[in-house]
DNA sequence: TTAAGCATGTAAGGTGTTACATGATTGA
DNA sequence: TCAATCATGTAACACCTTACATGCTTAA
């Protein structure tokens, strides 16, 4: 049973507990949203084809007229999450625009090579502050949330998302700082053209 | 004149020479693949758009009965070039599916969260070993190479690969250590099921 | 009463990969 | 001669986002 990449998130989130489609929409927007994202166009056929694959099942939890479907998981949707916890790790995607500017700027704008790396620096700072904020608003609004789990950003992964970025951050600007001090020693980044 | 992720990468790579389809996927391949791939079956259709849009223009430069077609920026495509390297940067995705495991473990295989970690710690290992050992084959073997260009991977792009699977590698890493250490204190990973 | 949020879903369109199809050239 | 590599391209399919369509409920 090969599972999507939309049906990986959906199987780890009913892991928890039994949620309809819009909660698990909430939930990723507010959580895996950095490094594994998921859209209302890909949620509900999935959730379909988990139903017909026998994964999950559905039971309606509508409030008066307002329809509504919660849905949990199967025995044997409950095999398939382990197993795919088990399974080792495999996706790996990463798509960096400002890394490929960078590694351009050298034949397409050398002069402005030290400046796009600290943009890109700014950018990651600016994240990780949001995020630390985010974090702290989360923490000192606690007595009032939920208790731990899936149903709040963890901690561990909102930490990940920070520290990644700081650590983005920082090595942008020292590239920058090579950049500047070195344009004798270009690191090979602006040293195109010399061919011919 | 909006430019799509394989146009950005192709006029890129046609900023320091002109080049084949073919030789332009080789070139993905080597150097920004980690970052910013495409396919073929990206890369000649875009190739036909960006001449009708007349960014570039092609050329040929077959070899006997071989065709072979080569592509260079017109004025026009390197106006857009130098305009986009300008522009901030935006796209900045990652999708990870080790990061994800790790979010679920707590609900679905609260036993197993440290090992995931340190699998995925593994991988991210891995791979900077590998990216070590193909940098130091590229400075050994340089005598016969080309000079520096965006022919070879830039060496800072590289190093960049590097670092970041060792700052990955190290994080999952502690993170497997706080989760085999403070089984008491789960930062949120090992809690959930709890609620009810 | 009206806006915000809850709730489900589809249609269109763009992005991207894989596999296939074709054929030439080069070096072992 | 045979495999590897050069070289171009298409078709099928999967993936994913955005925008739209619909209608209910709750709180201001």
């Amino acid at each position: 049973m090969e599972l999507s990449a939309t049906a990986k998130v959906i199987l780890g989130m009913l892991a928890a507990r039994p949620r309809s489609g819009y909660e698990i929409k909430q939930l990723v927007d507010n959580s895996t949203r950095f490094f594994w994202a998921a859209s209302y166009g890909q949620i509900y056929p999935e959730l379909k084809r988990l139903a017909e694959a026998g994964l999950i099942e559905g039971s309606d939890a509508s409030q008066g007229a307002r329809q509504r479907t919660v849905h949990r998981l199967t025995a044997k949707g409950k095999r398939a999450v382990r197993e795919w916890i088990e399974s080792p790790p495999d996706v790996f995607e990463l798509r960096d625009e400002g890394l490929l500017k960078l590694f351009f700027a050298g034949s397409a704008d050398p002069g402005r090579a030290a400046e796009i790396a600290r943009e890109r620096a700014a950018h990651s700072a600016g994240i990780a502050t949001r995020l630390t904020e985010l974090a702290a608003e989360r923490d000192s609004g606690a007595a009032e949330g939920p208790p731990f789990s899936v149903d709040q950003p963890s901690t561990t992964v909102l930490r990940y998302g920070i520290e990644m970025n700081e650590w983005i951050a920082g090595w942008f600007e020292r590239a920058a700082q090579d950049l500047e001090r070195g344009s004798a020693k270009p690191k090979g980044l602006a040293a195109a053209g010399r061919r011919k």
